[in-house]
DNA sequence: TTGTATGCGTTATCAT
DNA sequence: ATGATAACGCATACAA
């Protein structure tokens, strides 16, 4: 099955594919009426559709951008892709998506793939060890926005969540209804951004507030048996700040199976919000982030870099919000 | 800032940009020794990469695939889509995701673009009125696939739950309970067949088991009032079939608010797994589909597509499981 | 073993 | 108003 080119319009409308060329693109001027009606026709006839391939070829835009994930599986993941999709849409860009299940060689696999397919711009949550290879990008003006975590000493523009004030307002919410002892929870802060930065401000209030830190940092699969563990001997903190979804996820199976009561025996306030946790039982005491602006914001300066405006490279925060619901306890005689 | 192209290369090692050609592709029994070196050196020298773009123009192969489902936001997509990537990255292939939010404008308009882009393969979950389109797809070879949903008439293969299994699972499940009433909550029917096809096979089993059937069909926006009302009232069946997890969530923002207790009051079991069915309160019985085996499969019969087999036309259908959890209520006298 | 020439399907420059 | 021709960056048949 032979794929109908220009050529073949040209042959069929009996102008020169040049004409027609013109023709594809909206320049009418520079045809006679008639002329344009039979390129009407045999485009039509032949049901011609442009090859897009040979038009990137040439004019070295792909209409095509690239999104880095960690995985799509994530809440925030999928909700900023969709974000970006629908922008990227609204602009006649498709977007190819990609998981790297936080391997830098993977990321760095995807991003040299990507740019050898000519993507007229990357969105990417990075890992952390890349930097070389981004600060390259940066220095070729190649146009990639970060999401959700930055690299230091790359010059980079990110869009994150105000990691500090989350924490903050979390921290805040527990210790007006009157609690003294506040725990955190998280998975190993490693050398994830976003983590390190809820951690470190946790730790930070727990100063300027005067009670003592009780950080549980452990790994996703280890903390069903470590907090079951904590459950038993009945360690667990009388509140706990959750540092995302999947920590939550870990918790609320501890807490089923080991029937601790929330919030009456453990106070929650959890960071990133998720659907169930609006008509769970309790319903989650959340600290949202705005993943939709987020990814939007993202994707709008991306889009600025490819139109030629000079690469931003500062940090853009975006403010969190609480939602109360029912999983923190009010102590009464506070 | 030029991009480096063969032809620097060529010139840098002193060679044709054929010979340079055969080094890139691997033909090293075509070439000297030291000539092979000489271009290596050149390659590394220059950071020369080469232009995909230009590539899949000549070999036309774009190493691409597109997917286009509904929503990435759904559940099952977001499962569906991450095995697509992972089998195809594990080929060296990339993927374009789409979300045509339901509407055949949308997906027709994406059709036509990603084919004008030149991707080798299609992985659709359609919606229903683009008939003539793929069946026009079908008969120029051109290599797709559906999943979870078919288009009657239309030769392209499907993979899908066998959704009429999964609600005599439910069914029985139900039956064996002990429960006789026993209702079905669903969005609208409409056209889509996956919702179509366990909507008819609950009325089926009604009369199979001999029960009155009480169908709710409801709008998903429309769904929250309307179970309030029944609630209110005091006219909701003692045990709910749910057609899919979007329903499901209406269904327990309700039972939350009108405080319905689970079991106790109404039964539940729901089609398709999601996460926090297993740490809810109380534990949602289930009926699973294996997401990722289907969407493996079908990449993988797309795959095939576009190595030259022949297109397969059937519908492959996956077998559903039941994880039994604790919103089903066992009848004693029974 | 290496090079020349041509084509993939476009766009764009420059004639006519 | 229309057409011939040269790129775009690569692969390949054919020569040398």
């Amino acid at each position: 099955m032979k794929n109908v080119t220009i050529n073949d319009v040209a042959h069929e409308a009996n102008v020169s594919k040049s004409t027609v060329s013109h023709y594809l693109n909206g320049h009418f001027t520079k045809m006679g009426p008639e002329t344009r009606d039979r390129i009407a026709r045999a485009v039509s006839k032949l049901d011609y559709s442009p090859n897009h391939i040979a038009k990137s070829l040439k004019n070295k835009r792909t209409m095509t951008i690239g999104v880095i994930v960690a995985n799509i599986l994530h809440n925030f993941s999928t909700r900023v892709i969709r974000s970006i999709e629908d922008f990227a849409h609204g602009h006649g860009y498709h977007v190819i998506v990609c998981n790297t299940d936080n391997s830098s060689d993977k990321e760095a696999d995807y991003i040299r793939m990507l740019m050898a397919k000519q993507v007229d711009g990357l969105v990417v949550i990075p890992t952390a060890k890349n930097e070389a290879l981004f600060t390259e990008l940066a220095e070729k003006d190649y146009p990639v926005v970060f999401i959700d975590r930055y690299i230091e000493g790359v010059p980079i523009q990110s869009h994150m969540l105000d990691n500090r004030m989350s924490v903050k307002m979390a921290f805040n919410h527990l210790y007006e209804k009157g609690h003294r002892e506040i725990g955190f929870l998280t998975e190993p802060v490693e050398a994830i951004v976003a983590r390190q930065e809820r951690y470190d401000a946790y730790l930070e209030f727990c100063g300027s507030y005067g009670t003592h830190p009780i950080p549980i940092q452990v790994e996703k699969e280890e903390m069903v048996p470590e907090l079951e563990q904590s459950a038993a001997q009945g360690s667990l903190p009388a509140c706990l700040i959750v540092a995302n979804d999947l920590a939550l996820f870990e918790l609320l199976k501890v807490a089923k199976q080991r029937d601790v009561r929330i919030p009456g025996e453990l106070s929650i306030i959890s960071i990133d919000d998720i659907e169930f946790a609006d008509f769970f039982n309790p319903g989650i005491t959340v600290i949202a982030q705005p993943a939709v602006e987020i990814g939007t914001a993202a994707v709008s300066a991306l889009f600025e870099m490819m139109n030629g405006r000079k690469n931003a490279t500062g940090i853009e925060r975006f403010q969190p919000y609480l939602i109360e619901r029912e999983s923190v306890k009010q102590y009464e005689g506070q």
